[in-house]
DNA sequence: AAAAAATGTTTCATTTAGCGAACTAAATTC
DNA sequence: GAATTTAGTTCGCTAAATGAAACATTTTTT
């Protein structure tokens, strides 16, 4: 099997079992994994497009979304003083702490799901990171659109 | 931002592109990218219970999926010998086919949008591989189930 | 050996998540 | 100033998954 297919099938096992272990936080705040995980990509102010973006999903999908994480108190949406079509999503103080949380769980459970040590951690974070620059400077993303 | 935390984004962000990448696939076979994905799984015969777990999915899931891969010619479903309840998915000379197709267009696109050159491909893998082992061996998985 | 429990898969109703066209309001282009 | 494009929402639709119940078979218990 080539290194790229078991790395691709590997990182969609990962990403599962990553997202499976949300599953008992879901309950505690009563929230879908895919709302937290929304939730933990606003690590600063964003419009609504730009998330959608970042999430590589349609505007559409996301609307709903912060409906809820709004409801619940956890983010806040306000009008792009630079544009007032645009709504820039804001984390609220409850939805800093439940991302510290959130953070705190993810954390634990990566470590205990992969059983990298501190070094091999940091060797992945420096692919990662070359992937992630990849991705968005070459502008080879898949661009989301009806 | 935690290492943890930066990589279990990145991966989420990583794996739905990769999973994009397969859209315009999805239209050459007629096939959607799930039933791609589970395809891609059977890299040998396995008992639907088997690929289930693999996939972290409920056997019921995967019914559907078995039926157009069966239809499409892609697969097909022989009783497992050992036990006559069990039902083993076997690719047929069609699926491997359209596999091989899927392996180089997957091959490809992971290069592309990556950016990683073979040494750091091969460092991933080691990776990918500890933490495989590790999350089937310390059955750390979250188990599905109703 | 018979009965009870467990397992493997399917069926089917339900829920969830996303798409995509159409809409309104605002910004940009001509 | 008018036409076009953009930002986000609405809403109908589809796809994918769950989960309980059913059936057949196997395993375990009595």
């Amino acid at each position: 099997m080539p290194n790229e297919i078991f790395l691709t099938m590997s990182i969609s096992m990962l990403n599962t079992a990553l997202e499976a272990r949300v599953q008992a936080f879901e309950a505690q705040v009563n929230l879908s994994r895919h709302d937290i995980k929304v939730l933990m990509h606003l690590t600063e102010p964003k419009r609504m497009g730009a998330l959608a973006e970042d999430l590589q999903v349609l505007p559409s999908t996301l609307t709903a979304v912060a409906d809820r994480l709004e409801q619940n108190g956890l983010l806040q949406r306000t009008r792009d003083r630079q544009d007032r079509r645009a709504w820039l999503l804001e984390v609220t103080d409850a939805g800093s702490t439940l991302q510290a949380r959130a953070r705190a769980m993810a954390t634990e459970g990566f470590r205990t799901l992969t059983g990298l040590d501190t070094a091999e951690i940091e060797t992945f974070v420096n692919l990662m990171q070359k992937a992630m620059n990849n991705m968005t400077a070459e502008s080879c993303l898949v661009e989301v659109k009806p």
